[in-house]
DNA sequence: ATCGCCTAAATTGTGTACAAAGTGAGCACT
DNA sequence: AGTGCTCACTTTGTACACAATTTAGGCGAT
């Protein structure tokens, strides 16, 4: 037989025509390959509202992808308390209440301060010296106003930390309450208190480089304390938008692939209304 | 309705006659619902051995559903921590490290004992005496020398303990870890010391009920180190078995229905053989 | 005899079809 | 008008088919 090797035109692809294919993996490119990560970017920076009902076939037309990888996706996403799925009815962007936010926020509390203990002892010159281009790059995504990609990188460097901990199963962790923390923030903070300071991010990592342990660890409370203060009672309005604009980042990392200059896209999509729970 | 009606038969797996139907739901009955659950008893007990291959085809047929049911489960159980999912190389049953073992009881100690203080603080007397009395379950399944059931006590009275605390995270984060700690102990303990001592849980269900936070929170955190100290740096020996006997508990909650009274079973299965993981 | 390639089998990955469950509008009835 | 029912439509759940990848074994060349 031989086929195996290149059955020339795997493009069994024909399927109904409504729903034209938006996009194919226009900005899966930018990094992030996975669903995953572009939902939970979304999500975490509120442009996907909580409560939003995300309906598998769309999303599967968004991404270019079958139900079945959506699905996959939606799964992890509700391990990470990201997304609620309810038997039968489907996947909503979570909406925590406000015990949920003072829960993961003392979790956090908890596990991160020691951690950050346990990275004070441990961290090399060399592993501070990378920590602080990673503020720098905060800073400077701070400056730009590019708000994502802030959101990113102040998760990141957390999730850094939490790495020099030494610990792998609280790094792990780290990895499931830092999306959930941006998820409480999105939801219960004003548009324009949002961020966790790249200041204080400066003054940890000098304790650290220092050894100072007692003293990293207040700081590191203080700025937890600080972010937990700075939510309301009263969840912040969303705005509702179409599915694939929510998903789709204001702009793409820069270079903007001449190849493929991001057409109008979507813009002839039915545009699946975002429509929260009705519970 | 859960599971269908049953439309008849079912049963297209004709193909390759190798590994005939070997059972239907037969001991799904029991209690547990999922094949997480049942996956999660094997591992947890040792009996399907730390590095083991994980057939999605041969769950399927011994769980009589499709591969899809058994992929959302073994996703379900990496996340956990229990198996390992390699890419295009499938799913292995997790064989952590020793230092992982380290991990997971610092993680623990860390985690624990803060809700132990809290579960202190809030637990009520009707409180105390639910535990109390699944002490005694515990006790109970232990002299009758029930191993499964005992284990899956064991872990059910911290998450119990958990729940008291009254910080859903931290209960979120003790149902990963209770788990990872019994798969620990398979690898790790000698067979004949395993388990967790049912005094220690009386003993700390006692300066609960007293209110004596300090000394709760010593009992516990000694408990813990102990268990940790019970493993040794060499893995326990495994027996290979059949994935099928693997996965059937040695006997049925007790009732053993008897409209369906378990007949030899998969006794002529061909024995889909346990390879651990070659690597 | 050993190493490497090449082929065949086994196993995982993904898309799609169909069934079950949920949702909402319209209609009849009180 | 208000309430409850039915029916059509939407959406999720599960099985299955086929493609892609890995794995193991055989064959020939050095």
């Amino acid at each position: 037989m031989s086929v195996t090797k290149r059955p020339a035109a795997p493009r069994p692809r024909a399927g109904r025509a409504a729903i034209p294919p938006p996009a194919r993996g226009v900005w899966a490119e930018s990094g992030h390959d996975s669903i995953v990560d572009t939902v939970r970017d979304a999500v975490a920076s509120g442009r996907l509202p909580a409560g939003a009902k995300l309906i598998e076939a769309d999303l599967a037309a968004t991404f270019a992808v079958s139900r079945t990888r959506v699905r996959q996706a939606l799964q992890r996403l509700s391990f990470v308390g990201l997304v609620t799925l309810e038997p039968n009815r489907g996947a909503f962007v979570a909406s925590p209440s406000i015990e949920e936010a003072h829960a993961v926020h003392a979790a956090r509390r908890l596990i991160e301060c020691n951690i950050v203990r346990d990275a004070t002892r441990h961290c090399t010159a060399n592993d501070i010296r990378r920590l602080r281009a990673h503020c720098a790059a905060q800073a400077e995504a701070e400056a730009r106003g590019e708000d994502v990609r802030l959101l990113r990188l102040l998760g990141e460097f957390h999730l850094l930390i939490a790495e020099l901990g030494g610990n792998a199963v609280l790094a792990d962790f780290m990895r499931q309450l830092i999306p959930r923390t941006a998820l409480l923030q999105a939801l219960y903070q004003h548009p324009r208190e949002r961020g966790c300071g790249v200041a204080d991010h400066l003054k940890l990592l000098d304790q650290m480089a220092k050894g100072d342990e007692a003293g990293a660890v207040a700081t590191l409370r203080q700025h937890l304390v600080g972010n937990l203060a700075r939510l309301s009672v009263r969840p912040a309005p969303t705005q509702m938008t179409d599915l694939a604009s929510a998903l789709r980042p204001p702009n793409a990392k820069s270079g903007s692939a001449p190849g493929a200059p991001a057409p109008p896209e979507t813009a002839a999509t039915p545009t699946a209304r975002l429509r929260s729970r009705p519970r």
